[in-house]
DNA sequence: CGGATTTGACCGGCGC
DNA sequence: GCGCCGGTCAAATCCG
């Protein structure tokens, strides 16, 4: 079970950067969380963002829907890849190999601004040396503090926690959207938990949780004080159930595996309640430009794999909270075959996924994060 | 009425 | 040791 979860970790994060890039190749970024609050690195790429914004308006749930993009774009490096998906020739590694919660992978920045997020990183994060202890630690016991996590999170975080171990996290996504939308809909269905103030910022951070019993993965969402219009959701952990969505439109033909291994990814649907929807599609060649320029900034730290989506202001939510890809009424998605030519194939998607994250982002984003 | 949200309290980690 | 802060709990409340 625990080796099961491990890997689906893995795979999460793996789909995860694959179906961020995918789904917002101009307008995704990983940067350290912390950078959150820095507009500068969003305006870099968002503000400047041509016409052309408007077709790249991916939504959150087409991003973690597409994946089946077959181009022959070479974007990720092995590098990348390693510290992504350790092993890549296989999907089901040993847990140990996933370990991507600290997955040490900064990209290089490709504007001037992205120093500012190299240089800041969550305050959580272990130095390299102890991702790399992480990284070495056995199967056992990365299974057993698994398991101890999750019960201790199952149970009651209120219970005395094993000393010495720190508590460890799961992997942790973040994807900053410009969307007046705060929760956007992910296809999963969500209970808020909790709600702080966010210090140095107006806007308050919700916590959210899967309501699925015995999924774990959380999620944080909270608005950039700098950029009021842009929504960080963070999410924590891998869904261990197929994605509730409602089999609307084409977006039920996404493998809800594939969907669970999102890390909070999933498909647009009903699962998000009454909070309102994103929703954005691509076509894919045109995203393989767009991923091309220089304005796509890609940064990733560990533990966290930050992306940054800068979605433009969606019209009314509402038009976007279907799952039909022709409901945009100012965006005409050209290709419902993004999701439709996809094979239901959720035994293949992560090796899809894997080809994809290769492709999506730029190699020299993957370069040691310590050139910075 | 059941499920979701709100919100104040609580806990643990961390820095000083 | 203490205070700050992020994260979570859980009772109260809201809502469909």
């Amino acid at each position: 079970m625990a080796e099961k979860k491990t890997a689906a970790t893995e795979n999460s994060l793996k789909n995860t950067a694959a179906a961020a890039a995918l789904a917002f190749p101009n307008q995704m970024m990983m940067i350290p969380e912390n950078s959150f609050s820095n507009p500068n690195t969003l305006f870099d790429i968002s503000c400047e963002q041509p016409h052309h914004q408007k077709t790249s308006s991916f939504g959150f749930i087409d991003m973690l829907s597409v994946q089946d993009f077959t181009t022959p774009s070479s974007l990720f490096d092995d590098d990348f890849l390693q510290n992504i998906t350790p092993n890549p020739s296989s999907f089901l590694p040993p847990p140990s190999s996933t370990v991507p919660e600290y997955s040490e992978v900064v990209n290089t920045p490709l504007t001037p601004n992205s120093s500012s997020m190299s240089t800041s990183s969550s305050t959580d994060q272990p130095p390299p040396n102890e991702d790399h202890k992480k990284t070495t630690q056995t199967v056992e016991e990365e299974e057993e503090e698994q398991e101890q996590d999750q019960q201790n999170t199952t149970k009651k975080q209120l219970k005395p926690k094993k000393k010495k171990e720190k508590r460890q996290r799961e992997p942790r996504f973040a994807f900053m959207t410009k969307s007046e939308i705060d929760h956007l809909d992910d296809g999963y269905r969500w209970r808020k938990y909790g709600q702080k103030a966010v210090k140095n910022s107006p806007f308050p951070r919700s916590y959210y949780r899967c309501t699925s019993t015995a999924c774990g993965v959380k999620k944080r969402v909270e608005r950039s004080s700098e950029d009021p219009s842009i929504v960080v959701t963070t999410y924590e952990g891998t869904h261990t159930h197929p994605c509730p969505i409602t089999p609307r439109g084409s977006y039920g033909l996404m493998p809800a595996e594939t969907a669970a291994r999102l890390g909070g990814g999933g498909i647009i649907g009903e699962g998000g309640g009454s909070t309102s929807t994103s929703h954005f599609v691509i076509p894919s060649h045109q995203m393989f430009q767009q991923q091309l320029t220089p304005r796509t900034t890609i940064f990733q730290q560990q533990p966290y794999i930050f992306r940054n989506l800068i979605t433009p202001p969606p019209p009314p939510p509402l038009s976007f909270s279907t799952t039909s890809t022709t409901t945009n009424p100012t965006f005409n998605p050209p290709a419902p075959s993004l999701f439709q030519e996809r094979p239901f194939c959720p035994s293949t998607s992560l090796a899809r996924d894997h080809g994809l994250l290769q492709d999506m982002l730029p190699s020299q984003m993957f370069k040691d994060p310590k050139e910075e």
